[in-house]
DNA sequence: TTCGTCGTGTGATGCGGGTCACGACGGACC
DNA sequence: GGTCCGTCGTGACCCGCATCACACGACGAA
């Protein structure tokens, strides 16, 4: 059935069918039933700014299908792409849970669908069932630990053809296809978006591929771009960790 | 009474006198009964490695006294201090919810006292009692936050003594003294320690903390440190956020 | 069609800061 | 005293990449 986003609207999440693969609506009947009385549940398009960095958290976004981008910028305008959220992520927890404001911006880069739950309902809901918790913990401790990865890779990789490279791979690891010459992955961001998840520029990005491609490790038709030497990109970025 | 530290040993978490100001253990008189039943105290000097990054994780470290630093390196051997932290703060919670290895190692930078909570004993205490769920919850929160803050300020800021400019700002809030002529804190790390900190080289550090006092913006003494002019290192930072 | 606009490719230029190299100072230890 | 070692200070060099500037193709609107 056609919906304002062409997609299909979960009212009921004890009728999610991806409910099990994610870690925080992976609840028992009953708290499902808690959480389907406290939810607010909306079709959001492409582009909608769920919270804006320094606001104060209103409540949490569960984000049931679609993607969002969660970004901070300077007050020069630059902009850092902290993360993409896939979906069956909760979005300003931390901020949420400690009532200060958010350090970041939520924008949904495709048609979403999203539970929000507002800030006391989700406070109440956290101490009411230590499952809920040990979840919403689990999720802080995912986020924190990518969060470290990424400091990781800012502070310590010398060039930004390292950490292009290692983009690369991570999204070669998450989303990409197996194919004869070698993995293929669609490249779903403008080369300015690329840019903002490294911390540098669009020219800079545009560059470094073009170098790649010379050299035989990619290859690049349009959108879509297929790694050919994984192990080159990988002895690149220093292998460990 | 002298101890082999010099430090007074805290055996019952009831009776620590700073635990109120504490987050997480911060409860009530039953659970610290609990977790005085699973805890290990011990008294650690300066130097200590608790876990090393890429370790599974045997459990967790609640921080009495002292403080610790939490470091991640490149395989060339250069290091990037993520993290200084204070007495009151869990460590390597994350890595133990999850399961997964530790993203950092942790060592202590002056002789501490540490409670070390095995890890099936400390999930189950967090299954037993929501409170100290939520308290999890929040330290992890507070981390990933912390996190993220590092994470624009490397990300974003152009240049080096934007990022070192903040640091001497955010010691000053933190643990600085109000003399007439401006804010004193002490130097409590070296330079190599500092370049560390904010992902530059030592010589940079030292140049940077040159011009910094030709400005006027500093004055050093030794290992003390008195910030001149505020206002002058705020907008060098770019003020907001 | 002819405009905009948006994403991409590339050249020229300049500066920040990483790297190496060496000297000075101070504390610990004998 | 002298010798080591860890930390700090500085100069020289040079590469990476930010910045500016412009050209080209694709696509949608008028």
């Amino acid at each position: 059935m056609p919906t304002p986003y062409n997609l299909d609207v979960h009212d009921d999440c004890s009728e999610c069918s991806v409910r099990h693969e994610r870690m925080f609506c992976n609840l028992d009947a009953e708290t499902l039933k808690v959480l389907d009385g406290i939810k607010f549940t909306g079709m959001y398009p492409k582009g909608s700014m769920l919270f804006v960095e320094g606001e104060n958290p209103r409540g949490v976004f569960i984000l049931c299908s679609g993607r969002a981008k969660l970004t901070t910028s300077s007050t020069e305008g630059k902009t850092l792409i902290v993360k993409i959220a896939d979906a069956g992520e909760v979005l300003g927890a931390s901020s949420t849970i400690l009532g200060r404001p958010h350090e970041v911006s939520a924008e949904t880069i495709e048609p979403s669908q999203l539970n929000f739950i507002k800030r006391e309902d989700f406070l109440k809901f956290l101490s009411m069932n230590v499952d809920v918790c040990i979840h919403t913990a689990q999720q802080l401790s995912e986020k924190y630990q990518a969060a470290q990865r990424d400091l990781r890779s800012l502070g310590l990789s010398q060039t930004t053809s390292v950490r292009l490279a290692r983009l690369l791979l991570e999204w070669a690891a998450s989303r990409g296809e197996e194919t004869p010459k070698g993995v293929r992955i669609s490249l779903l961001f403008t080369h300015e978006e690329v840019a903002q998840m490294i911390g540098t520029t669009r020219e800079t990005i545009t560059r470094i591929l073009s170098t790649f491609r010379k050299k035989g490790l990619i290859e690049m038709k349009g959108a879509t771009l297929v790694i050919l030497d994984k192990k080159a990109l990988e002895t690149l970025t220093g292998i460990c960790t």
